[in-house]
DNA sequence: CATTCACCTGACAACGTTGTCCAGGGCCTA
DNA sequence: TAGGCCCTGGACAACGTTGTCAGGTGAATG
């Protein structure tokens, strides 16, 4: 009842506009955008006019208006699996790093491996206006992008490829990588190696699967059915599939794991296990030299994998019209101890 | 020259607009809108075919003008220190979950402990009239908030308090837990306790440097100088403050350290030293438990942290106009080993 | 003193959406 | 059959900003 004005709803908690600075100043709406934006054909004594408006109301310039006006919103959006897997902070962080550099902001959020969930992030995103996204995939289909994208929408997958669609990816070495670290682990006379990854719709699982496999079969080994286990990465299922490995008659005397979190289930499980077994994980950990034995593992590049990403997206966005292409970035082998385990002497 | 209707700037890469919408279906500009929103209103059959012009046209609503138009823009800013860090990883994602939940979308952004760069991206933030801020301080002066938070935006800081405002805030009880890490090692015997902390323009770092010292002085212990560093976590002075330490003609016998980064470097650095120095590091780490011997840590609950202050900012958002307050949550002390040893026998 | 010109300044429309309000038509009832 | 009501649909203004363009002032020049 002491408030009259309210007409609809209250417009951003009644924030002051260009307009009421300009009738502050006694100036013209123009004149006030001009000085807000720096623009030059205003006296100095006006603009401090102006400013004092300014500083008096605490005005500050709505972008909502003007990206409706001007049609670049100047934010990217990042759309990963999970904000709390460490292995994306990195990423995370160096995308956000191009895109400051940029003067873009970022804005993100998690998949949590679902595709309907990705697709939801996504197309909010595109609502927004986002200039531009970088896609750590979920699904396999990305057609529901296309309207987007040929509305301008630059985009550019990481880390996994795009379903369905021609897009720009840049993606580490899985299969590379995946095969290194097995034939370190040949070289170093294992013959029976087992493989636990991630869920096999996850395409970078895959590509490590078939690395693993090539490397098997480049050397003339077999590979028995139990000693390949893919699904999720929660503890127990992991945990099992160790023990499942290490408990068969003839067991594995090396394992291959598919990602960081398996990585670290598995340590932890052949920490509880009697006998040394030979360990190669797929992305680096911390504290992976600090352990006994240290960790062997085939290194990612986060951040470069981010940063690659990030300065593709914005080529786009200054112009680059040429086709969609894939990187492939090569991962690393860091030898720590436990990939360079012998075999057990006996049989 | 083939395109001639660019007046003064291709809009959107040209997306179609709800007018071009309703000129498709024959439908007013109105009956498209409510179609989109899924208003009442409106006869299955016009539904229908405004619905065909818009999958036909792939059309997507701007949100951009609904924000104008609306106010309120469905989306909250956090600002950290570092995306990097793996203790805000889990922080970060317990926000996304509760904005999520509320239909809000995360816009986020680095300061690099920079306070004018956390300025700059809070304001940048206010611009974009995100509803809510949550934010990790870097600095110690938030006056330049005071017309934001005036003029309706939400506010909560997380892991620090507001400098100069009156402000919500979550807390970890970083004093209690240095001041319980610290009595655990005086427990065990150690009378030369070393603290390595972060830099003391970092409010918990003071914190816990107070806990610290607060228990020294329960326990009837002098603290030595050259017992305590304050200062950058980059791994060579925190190597060098280690050294330091223990090379001193009486060298402390255990060391309480001020966070994660820190906690790591020094774990290093023990590794490579002959005698057994025992340790109690602040916030939780990766592995600590695979260690030998096992990292004592005083675990903050990065994930609670987040998630309460997310949903404070929500109940803000739907209302609460209670004044601002502080919550404070408890540390959990976990002993692996490390904080278990006992000082050197000899004298 | 008149004219030109440079430089400031402000009125106005437009960006794409949603709230308000009114018109028209169909249907029910008296 | 007339009157009234409800339901659907559309015209219009407004959100806060920026681009366009025209007006106005003062100084410099002929």
């Amino acid at each position: 009842m002491a408030d009259t004005t309210r007409h609809h709803e209250p417009r951003y908690g009644n924030r002051p506009t260009m307009k009421d600075v300009a009738a502050r100043a006694g100036v013209g709406l123009k004149t006030v955008s001009r000085v807000v934006n720096a623009e030059p054909g205003v006296t100095p004594d006006t603009e401090r006019r102006v400013q004092e408006a300014i500083d008096a109301l605490g005005f500050r310039r709505n972008d909502s208006a003007r990206v409706l006006r001007k049609g670049r919103t100047a934010s990217i959006g990042l759309v990963l699996e999970d904000l709390a897997d460490p292995f994306y902070g990195p990423l995370n962080r160096a995308i956000e790093e191009v895109a400051r550099a940029h003067g873009a902001l970022l804005i993100n959020g998690s998949s949590a491996e679902d595709p309907d969930r990705e697709q939801e992030l996504v197309l909010a995103l595109c609502a927004r206006r986002v200039d531009g996204l970088i896609i750590i995939p979920a699904g396999h289909d990305h057609r529901y992008l296309e309207p987007e994208i040929k509305a301008g929408v630059a985009t550019v997958f990481v880390d996994r490829p795009a379903g369905q669609i021609d897009a720009d990816a840049v993606l580490s070495d899985s299969f590379g990588g995946a095969r290194g670290g097995t034939a370190h682990l040949v070289a170093h006379g294992h013959r029976r190696i087992g493989f636990i990854g991630d869920q096999p719709r996850i395409h970078t699982a895959v590509e490590r699967l078939g690395g693993y496999r090539a490397a098997m079969a480049e050397a003339g080994l077999p590979v028995d059915d139990s000693w390949v286990s893919l699904g999720t990465t929660e503890p127990e299922r992991v945990h099992e599939a160790v023990v499942t490995m290490l408990g068969a008659p003839e067991p594995v005397t090396a394992i291959l794991t598919g990602n960081n979190r398996v990585t670290v289930t598995v340590v932890r499980a052949l920490a509880a296990h009697d006998r040394p077994v030979a360990l190669v994980g797929f992305d680096d950990i911390e504290l992976a030299d600090l352990l006994d034995p240290g960790v062997t593992v085939i290194a990612q590049d986060a951040a470069t994998l981010g940063r690659t990403a990030a300065e593709r997206l914005f080529r786009r966005l200054d112009g680059a019209a040429d086709a969609p292409s894939q990187v492939v970035l090569p991962t690393r082998l860091i030898a720590r101890g436990s990939g360079e385990l012998p075999p057990p002497a006996d049989r």
